[in-house]
DNA sequence: CGCTTTGATTCAGCGGCGGCTAC
DNA sequence: CGTAGCCGCCGCTGAATCAAAGC
């Protein structure tokens, strides 16, 4: 399906009268429209672009996912200020609520830097960083907890930083007019490093290359001009170490606020590690396991045999296994090992040469692997744990570092073991061999001082650098598409606290901007230059839908598209304002939306599907990435296109938390947080794949709760068997069955129960054989089992006889009618709770939750919550997640906003 | 290049349940 | 004999880990 092909249709540069007349005509043949109007649809009357944000969804769930295009509508109805009394789920976002929250905010956005006191190192902590006699590993073991580091630096660090992004960013070839920029110029890199768009527009007559596949040799001059200043700013405002200590004394070290971090520039001072964690060595697999060629065991080399393990262990993964591509990009990459070490041998010695994939069967080896699995699952608990301990100790040393002589996590310490390259989506590497990573290939980033770690006997590393401006402690290149992999520091370390709320503030930056942009694009909406018109359309569809800027992509990466990048196929419109967006988009995860849209950008978006273009075409061919984030640049420094689903994001969640009621249990309170962490999920569309086991697990649930409601008619039933009055006195309707709960399904269930009571009775029984016998005690007889079965009997001939006469026997010891009132409450109880139980994970079943509160909501608003409404943080957030959010924890108390 | 974002996979711990024991 | 309380097992959920993909 996926059309790779790039054409170059482009659009004009100027978009003439006559045609946006005729578009306001609504001329069907133009781009691509669908006649289907939806009846739901009013009259559009407001071009005012205060669509709805988020999704207007009904009771949570989304029917617009997957195959069933329907149930989410962004009707663009009033924005009378009554908004207070539209349920939350109805709510959307308008234009002026989102000026009355930028209002109400503005006087507390930022607590000015010059009040905030600079963090000092106590004594103890110099001491420590500059002990550098004792080995870090040894520290590190013994090191409690060290204390505030040294702080250079001040606002100008960060002024100077920005302004040499700004220089960067300078360096790119964009202007929206130009459509003439000679091909020569647009140079090509001659490693394939990652594509840069840089906006030049290649010439319209060629059309074999895609408009926007220019990369800018950028990489020196960027990096070089823009450090200058940055460098020397940050020179000139270190701390005495005394003065840190003195300050110290006075407060907490609110490391996240500290503007030297993380922004840029110097990294840290002093950094210390001990490198990383190599995967433990092959080992070849024992003399019997084999893999069978044409029905013939064969002996491979070791190298050879190491990637045939890796696709042999993995035959239960059919995704993988039953993958053409899979299996074609593995079998020529198996082929290159085999041609290099030699073809397999047969018993005899004779080498049997390996040609097809068909014959090569992988079975022996999957065995294996299963059995030991299987092996290594069953051993005692005891060992498991010693064998976990040995583990834990032998990476003990790796699992911190002291950054700035401060004790830091780091993250992935562990070198990554080869394997299968698998990817996402359709990818045309998936099943490429991903080699193993030899310490020759990696990079050493460690302080100067710092006594750098020896690379395992008889091995060298790459190089080793003190590169104090990037964050990472070790580097190495992949094979499969030449990326760069990096070991850097968990989320709960300063330098990524930092950085988080770095970005976080970032975002509600961007409250002071929004207005502007909005009215810019609005306005923009109706340039004359294509170019300009196209920009603005793709801010509003990030602003008003969250999707991603949308970089182009290569041939060698799944075919995947964001904003910027979207095709004409892409994009279905609907008269008189329906757009229906449907791509995969990062990670290949579907995006699927039908919403309204202003009439100006659903007239927009018709010129831009305008014919000659077609399927494989850019909707925004006069747009890149680079140029809508540079646009972005001019209103506030570093905005980009992501921090609007930041934005959105956290704007969104503290619209729902404020708007929430303090009402109920907390576990209630907690269920309505999960339900506005859901709808920010939904709009940031962060799904996930049904559980295989989901269905099962909702039946399941589901005869659950209808053998409760079995329960409840019985229960009632019982009621007329004590009191036959009883039936005029309730009337005839609380008798009634349920409708759905019909004989035959009534046989189904009685029969399950009766086998349900037989297999446990049965079960316990051979259990306390097992134990008798063990004991060495006498079993007991067949006859007591028959006997014990007699319950299961009982209750089968019970139920028969109710069917028959249509009555049942009360139950219990003195029942009467109140008891049994009671015992139905408590079931109708039981009901209800798992019955929204059941609702919460079928409406959830397909949305990831966590990337949201992991990325996007503003942890603060979480604390804000947990205060205001009292209850505990540990209810929102996980051990990890309060680790990596301690800055928020501790920085805000219950008035702040985002 | 270097960092964040992302969903899948793997792992661990929790809660429910039945059984057993002590009273 | 009945019952409260504790223990161990099991299934499941949520957390941790992993590595790819995006900007």
């Amino acid at each position: 399906m996926a059309n790779r092909t790039r054409r170059t249709v482009k659009s004009q540069d100027r978009i003439p009268k006559a045609v946006d007349r005729a578009m306001d005509k609504q001329l069907p043949s133009n781009g691509h429209i669908e006649p289907g109007i939806s009846v739901r649809m009013g009259p559009v009357e407001k071009l005012d672009g205060d669509a709805p944000l988020t999704n207007g969804n009904n009771n949570g769930k989304r029917k617009s996912r997957g195959s069933f295009p329907n149930g989410k509508t962004y009707k663009d109805n009033s924005t009378s200020g009554e908004e207070d009394d539209i349920p939350l789920s109805k709510r959307r976002r308008t234009s002026q609520q989102t000026k009355k929250v930028q209002d109400s905010d503005s006087d507390m956005d930022d607590i000015p830097l010059a009040v905030r006191k600079p963090p000092k190192a106590t004594a103890a902590q110099i001491g420590a960083s500059s002990d550098s006699d004792t080995p870090l590993t040894e520290r590190l073991v013994k090191e409690k907890e060290s204390i505030e580091k040294a702080a250079e630096k001040t606002a100008q660090a960060i002024r100077a930083k920005e302004k040499a992004a700004g220089a960067k960013r300078k360096a790119k070839v964009e202007s929206d007019s130009d459509d003439d920029v000679p091909l020569a110029k647009a140079k090509k890199p001659k490693v394939p490093i990652k594509k840069t768009a840089n906006g030049v527009k290649k010439d319209d007559s060629d059309s074999d290359v895609p408009l926007k596949k220019k990369v800018t040799p950028k990489k020196t001059k960027v990096k070089a001009e823009p450090a200058t200043p940055a460098k020397k700013a940050k020179g000139k405002a270190v701390k005495t170490e005394e003065d840190q200590a003195v300050e110290d004394e006075e407060e907490e070290y609110r490391w996240w606020e500290d503007p030297t971090k993380g922004d840029g520039t110097k990294k840290w001072n002093t950094l210390e590690h001990n490198g990383v964690v190599f995967p433990p060595p092959y080992e070849p697999l024992p003399k019997h396991v084999k893999l069978v060629y044409d029905g013939v065991p064969v002996t491979l080399h070791p190298d050879a045999e190491e990637v045939a393990t890796f696709y042999g262990s993995m035959l239960h993964s059919t995704v993988n296994v039953e993958n053409p591509t899979f299996n074609k990009n593995f079998f020529e990459d198996f082929t290159t090992y085999l041609d290099k070490t030699g073809h397999g041998k047969d018993k005899a010695g004779n080498t049997i040469k390996i040609k097809k994939f068909d014959k090569c069967d992988f079975k022996p080896i999957f065995e294996w692997f299963e059995a030991e699995r299987a092996k290594k699952k069953a051993l005692p608990a005891a060992e498991k744990k010693a064998l976990k301990a040995e583990k834990d100790a032998a990476e003990a040393a790796y699992m911190f570092c002291m950054w700035d002589g401060r004790k830091q996590k780091v993250g992935n310490f562990r070198v990554e073991p080869p394997g299968l390259f698998r990817g996402r989506g359709e990818h045309p590497k998936t099943g490429r061999v991903k080699k193993r990573v030899a310490p020759e290939q990696v990079t050493l980033n460690i302080g100067k001082e710092a006594k750098a770690p020896e690379a395992p006997a008889g091995h060298r590393w790459k190089e080793i650098k003190h590169d104090q401006e990037g964050t990472w402690l070790a580097m190495w290149q992949e094979n499969i598409n030449g990326a760069y992999k990096y070991v850097m520091l968990a989320a709960n370390s300063d330098i990524k606290g930092q950085s988080d709320y770095k970005k976080f503030e970032k975002a509600r930056e961007l409250k002071k901007h929004i207005d502007r942009i909005r009215k810019d694009y609005q306005k923009d909406l109706k340039s004359e230059k294509m170019a300009d018109r196209q920009r603005a359309t793709a801010i509003y569809l990030i602003d008003q839908f969250a999707l991603r800027a949308g970089n182009e992509k290569g041939e060698d990466e799944a075919d995947t598209v964001g904003c910027c990048s979207l095709k004409f196929q892409h994009v279905t419109l609907k008269q008189p304002n329906t757009v229906v967006f449907d791509f995969l988009g990062k990670d290949s995860i579907r995006f699927y939306d039908e919403v309204q849209v202003d009439l100006q950008v659903f007239k927009n978006l018709k010129i831009f599907k305008k014919p000659p273009k077609g399927e494989g075409d850019d909707i925004f061919d006069r747009l890149t990435t680079s140029a809508l984030n540079k646009h972005l640049t001019s209103y506030m420094p570093g905005l980009t296109a992501k921090v609007f689903r930041t934005y959105n994001a956290s704007w969104t969640m503290a619209r729902l938390l404020k708007d929430m009621k303090a009402v109920g249990s907390d576990a209630e309170k907690v269920a309505a947080y999960n339900a506005a962490n859901r709808e920010v999920a939904v709009l940031c569309n962060h799904k996930r794949t049904v559980a295989a086991s989901h269905a099962a697990s909702m039946e399941k649930l589901n005869e659950r709760i209808n053998g409760i409601r079995y329960q409840v008619w019985r229960t009632k039933m019982m009621m007329i068997d004590i009191d036959p009055k009883i039936k005029k006195k309730k009337g005839a309707e609380f008798f009634e069955r349920p409708e759905d709960l019909d004989e035959e399904w009534i046989k189904k269930h009685q029969e399950a129960v009766v086998e349900e009571e037989r297999t446990k009775t049965q079960k316990k029984f051979e259990k306390q054989n097992e134990k008798l016998k063990a004991d060495g005690e006498k079993e007991m007889p067949d006859k007591e089992l028959k006997q014990r079965l007699q319950v299961a009997n009982d209750l089968e001939k019970k139920y028969k006889k109710e069917n028959k006469t249509g009555k049942v026997e009360a139950e219990g010891k003195g029942p009467t009618v109140d008891k049994l009132d009671t015992k139905i409450q408590t079931l109708e109880q039981r009901i209800k709770t798992m019955t929204v139980q059941a609702e919460d994970k079928e409406g959830n079943k397909e949305v990831a939750l966590g990337t949201s509160k992991i990325n996007y909501i503003d942890p603060r608003l979480t604390v804000v919550f947990s205060k205001k409404f009292n209850v505990p943080i540990e209810k929102f957030f996980s051990k990890t997640l309060r680790e990596k959010f301690d800055w928020a924890i501790k920085s805000v108390d219950e008035n702040w906003e985002f």
